[in-house]
DNA sequence: CAACTTTTTGACATCTCGTTCAAGAAGTGT
DNA sequence: ACACTTCTTGAACGAGATGTCAAAAAGTTG
């Protein structure tokens, strides 16, 4: 017996992920189905048809995006030296801002844009944010271990300062002329991680305490 | 001769306030002409007559909001201890995740929502941004002076790098259930300001010392 | 080829949006 | 009281939004 139709005229990854730069982008409520129509070349029936509607697909979208930063955030415990990776993770969102502005992070987007009346994609979000915190935790973990990390640093609370950092540097990103502006600030949250290896006991670091 | 003719009916702050407060919690687009008659009891014709477009009463209240913010980022560097007065304002962006949810930072969202086709919005953002950033390095500035932060910070760097944080918290904080869990992050952001008066080179420099 | 199933297509229904406008209302000055 | 000016009111418009549907198209299976 027939159990089979037409085929689809159209490769399911390739219209998720066009999709979801258009999301991206103009995020939810600012992109309409023309906007995917003459984007993607797929009508708003088929659409409809394959994922449901509208939000339906911008979640589907959401979540590929969420595992792309799953997957970047696992790469950055890596071996060899974190902080320089770290540093290089937090640069490239400069990088971004200048070389496609209007973008930032689809995360924080979503959660500037829908949170938290959204509780799908709030949970997605969330989703998100955990993995590059644990990850960057679990980094910074390591690196302490191997003596790159001082001691006496709160791995977590870093983990989350420099998740924090990453989502401020995407927004105040989109109104410098000059991203790479920020990039001082990025090595002001990065310094005091490094283990410091200076002198003596009243080292350099002498402190006129009292200066008025 | 009469010059004058029938005077308004509402008053021009209260509601250029109150399409601050609905532009503020659901941004540009997705507040209509019918939210800004059903909860400021003004209709869209008045609205015109009086402001413009949308557009242009969007951006009488992002110049209020602006305002407000240097306003604000003045205060920071006044007379006695700066670095508590610093933990208190990013402290109180989490307070307000809490307090009125998903609102966050206007300066922030408009970046992220029109930023940066919206040319006279992201003068103004930028404004807003500029101000806090001066406001903060000003008050770094004297705090190093005072010797309340220690001599060897860049404090044109860490005010960006605190501008960027309290930004990112404003995003973050809408996705986590108890935005003070953030709290920790700011802490790790501040301690490395501090002068540090310990023993030993290799002493631990775990919690804030003159913050609380 | 014929029966069957699914997808595509493009028009369409229904809303809501921002914006305009003519007519009525409410003041002021002489 | 009258002329004059400005504001309010509510309806209406065109544009564009999301979502729907019946018919045609394009496959697969026996």
């Amino acid at each position: 017996m027939p159990r089979t139709g037409r085929p689809r005229s159209f490769d399911d990854d390739q219209v998720v992920q066009g999709a979801l730069e258009i999301f991206w982008r103009r995020g939810f409520a600012a992109t309409s189905l023309r906007d995917l129509k003459h984007e993607l070349g797929v009508l708003p029936g088929s659409l409809y048809a394959a994922y449901g509607d509208k939000h339906a697909l911008f979640l589907r979208t959401l979540e590929r995006y969420a595992d792309a930063a799953r997957e970047q955030a696992t790469e950055i415990a890596a071996e060899g030296p974190v902080l320089p990776r770290v540093r290089e993770l937090l640069l490239s969102v400069l990088e971004a801002a200048q070389a496609t502005p209007g973008r930032g992070c689809m995360l924080g987007n979503t959660a500037a844009e829908l949170l938290p009346e959204d509780h799908v994609a709030g949970r997605l979000v969330r989703g998100g944010f955990a993995a590059l915190e644990t990850g960057l935790e679990s980094a910074l973990d390591a690196a302490q271990r191997s003596g790159e990390v001082g001691p006496d640093i709160d791995c977590a609370a870093h983990a989350r300062l420099l998740l924090t950092l990453m989502q401020g540097l995407h927004v105040v990103a989109r109104a410098e002329a000059d991203p790479r502006r920020l990039a001082d600030a990025i090595d002001a949250a990065l310094a005091p991680l490094a283990v410091q290896h200076e002198s003596g006991p009243s080292g350099p670091r002498a402190t006129p305490s009292a200066l008025t």
